[in-house]
DNA sequence: CCCACGCCTG
DNA sequence: CAGGCGTGGG
């Protein structure tokens, strides 16, 4: 057991709601300056909404054929019914430029819209590989970049179907359709292949049908971010191109995901750098480069996304629980790291602007699917829950991640096992954020059968996320707390204040479920440990710190009890060692001290911390230092012929106590 | 009267 | 640890 959240870990999330709030800070601005024009014509308020709604109606034809093509494309080799789009491929075809634009110079305006964008693509395109070097299509992979020549005939096509093709394509084949295929012939019980076969199936329409609006929604927004900014291109590719090395190191499951979030975060700096320098806003030409690589690399970090969360789910088994599931991906959120470690580098910022523009646009996205926009959208409060920080591994990542007030972010229907869509609509509606999958839901270390694991992710919903005491951070074993970890996860970092933790435990139907009638080993244990922060603990803080606990009349009294039984344990060692430091002549309370070898700790730890896997205060050594002085003056008075002489003592130990951290109240970890 | 506490006992 | 008991504060 282990009670261990890094210190840095509660004061980053305090942090957190400082700096969570730049994105609404920047927001505005931000969409000020990008839409100065486009303002007059929408007289209501959801600028951005009635632009992507606009855009995204204008486009919607051609995005679906596009797709269904893709479609059917990347479903070729598992997934033969899906290629029934094709009539429409042939007029897509046709439409597009599909002549090689590396002359780049095909004429705007009267091309519908679709042909306009394509030409535009290409274009930009071709003018970054010329004046890059061609470094962009190297940042993403071998994959990306052995197909790097035949990136010319792709770009001059629709971009979304070049990134299905040439990206998600092999992902995907290898790990769901290749599978699927290849079992279902070899497998003996092919009922299981079948199902799960359909399940792949499913999920991979799902996937795609969410990839589709997904970049829909990414083209509008990048469209009306797209600046003048000659210099973007540029920049962005040698970005990319000194970011690669990097990319490459990082582990492979460093996924798309953070792809995604640094170049969100690359485009929004640029953005940022772009609202600064006004000179830029009349290149109305160059603008189009920097939309058309924005688009690109948008497009390629999303579907790098879409692809790793498509990947894991099938790769994962479909026999995992939803949550099993997503407690599975092994991410580790490298970009959050940098983000805790860079608080002033100009990449800080932007990052956390991002966390809200992908919150923002996953959120349209969400509401595109669902068919109906609504104005809400633009009108969605942003706000930061501060993902409470994963105490496992010396990569805490601290991304703030702000989530539309009004939802609960991973609403997951606990009682009932989350359809696989649930878990991509999640993943994607809420972003691949890297705690997401990075995060353990259950720690290896952790006892999965444990009975009191079960109630961990609800008291973690209880919990709420504050600073606290420096004493935070001494566990020895970080890993082994899982409550923190799932709170990391996915839950929604709702801000939930304890004062009425019991009632909201029976109103939460999760909470309920997982409500003690009765005080367990693990309750008495946590109780033990709590002893070294508080001896006298009010029934309040007991309240607190047990929100998986019934409390009736019975149990506040046993809890109490415990307390006191906690306390007769310890002032009869006090006694004692106070003595004995008397029998053994010592002249002066000076020379009584109390360190964690001393023996008196050692029979306090032995009775209260027994595992010995939890790291005692410091605070606790002094405290019981002090005790013990006090009990060695009063006996050296003689002060112990009063039968009453201990109250004075414990008058003076009761204002000793400190709060107890903020872990216990996750709970039964134990 | 309730309750928390401390002490004693098993 | 838990039960029983007496005590004292509210």
């Amino acid at each position: 057991m282990n009670l261990s959240l890094p210190d840095q870990n509660m004061h980053s999330s305090g942090e957190g709601c400082l700096e969570d709030n730049k994105p609404d800070v920047m927001l505005p601005c931000f969409r000020r300056n990008m839409y100065d024009e486009p303002l007059a014509s929408y007289s209501n308020g959801s600028i951005i909404s009635q632009l992507l709604r606009k855009t995204i109606h204008n486009k919607r034809a051609l995005d679906e054929s596009h797709f269904y093509l893709s479609n059917s494309t990347a479903a070729d080799s598992s997934q033969e019914d899906q290629s029934s789009v094709s009539s429409k491929d042939s007029t897509v075809d046709a439409a597009s430029p599909s002549g090689h634009v590396s002359t780049g110079n095909s004429p705007e305006g009267e091309h519908p819209i679709t042909d306009h964008l394509q030409a535009k693509r290409a274009r930009v395109e071709n003018i970054i590989r010329v004046m890059a070097g061609s470094p962009n299509s190297r940042q993403h992979g071998d994959s990306e970049r052995s197909d790097s020549d035949a990136r010319d005939t792709r770009e001059a096509r629709e971009v979304y179907r070049e990134n299905k093709r040439k990206q998600r394509l092999p992902q995907h084949q290898e790990h769901s359709d290749a599978g699927q295929v290849n079992r279902k012939p070899g497998s003996s019980s092919s009922d299981n292949c079948n199902s799960k076969d359909e399940e792949c199936y499913k999920l991979k329409e799902q996937l795609h049908s969410m990839q589709r609006l997904l970049r829909q929604l990414q083209e509008k927004f990048l469209q009306v971010y797209n600046q003048e900014d000659p210099e973007y291109d540029n920049r962005d590719g040698t970005e990319a191109g000194d970011e690669h090395d990097i990319l490459e190191q990082e582990s492979r499951y460093l996924s798309s995901e953070d792809d995604f979030e640094r170049k969100n975060n690359r485009m929004t700096a640029e953005c940022k750098d772009r609202m600064k320098v006004v000179g830029y806003l009349v290149h109305q030409r160059e603008s189009q480069n920097l939309q058309e690589s924005l688009k690109q690399e948008l497009s390629r970090a999303v579907n790098d996304c879409v692809d790793r969360v498509f990947k894991k789910a099938s790769s994962t088994g479909l026999d995992l629980s939803p949550q099993q599931r997503m407690c599975s991906s092994p991410e580790i959120s490298m970009a959050a790291d940098r983000k805790s470690q860079q608080a002033s580098s100009a990449l800080d910022q932007p990052q956390v602007e991002e966390a809200a523009v992908k919150s923002r646009s996953l959120e349209y996205y969400e509401s595109s699917e669902a068919q109906s926009l609504q104005d809400q959208t633009e009108a969605l409060s942003l706000v930061v829950r501060k993902p409470t920080v994963a105490p496992l591994s010396s990569v805490t990542p601290t991304v703030k991640r702000p989530y539309p007030v009004h939802q609960t972010p991973f609403q997951f229907n606990y009682s009932t096992p989350l359809h696989d869509s649930h878990i991509l609509e999640h993943l994607l509606k809420y972003g691949p954020h890297s705690n997401f999958g990075g995060l353990p839901c259950m720690p290896p270390s952790m006892d999965r059968t444990s009975p009191d694991s079960v109630d961990l992710p609800w008291d973690t919903i209880a919990m709420r996320s504050k600073v606290t005491s420096s004493h935070l951070g001494h566990h020895p074993r970080p890993s082994s707390l899982g409550a923190v970890t799932v709170d990391n996860l996915c839950l929604p970092h709702v801000k939930i204040e304890c004062g009425e933790l019991p009632s909201m435990a029976e109103r939460n139907p999760y909470m309920s479920l997982n409500i003690q009638e009765g005080l367990t080993p693990s309750h008495l244990k946590k109780a033990k440990l709590m002893f070294f922060y508080t001896r006298y603990p009010s029934s309040n803080v007991l309240k607190t710190f047990f929100p998986d606990v019934k409390f009736n009349r019975c149990i506040t009294s046993q809890l109490i009890k415990w307390f006191s039984n906690f306390r007769e344990f310890y002032y009869i060692q006090m006694e004692k060692f106070a003595r004995q430091a008397i029998v053994d002549g010592v002249s002066d309370v000076k020379d009584i001290t109390v360190s964690r070898d001393s023996e008196l700790f050692r029979a306090l730890n032995m009775h209260y911390n027994k595992a010995n896997d939890f790291h005692v205060p410091d605070r606790f050594l002094e405290v019981a230092e002090i005790t013990l002085h006090e009990f060695y003056n009063a006996i050296s008075a003689a002060k112990d012929s009063d039968p009453s002489w201990k109250k004075a003592i414990y008058k003076v130990i009761c204002k000793l106590d400190s709060d107890v951290p903020e872990e216990f109240k996750t709970s039964s970890y134990l």
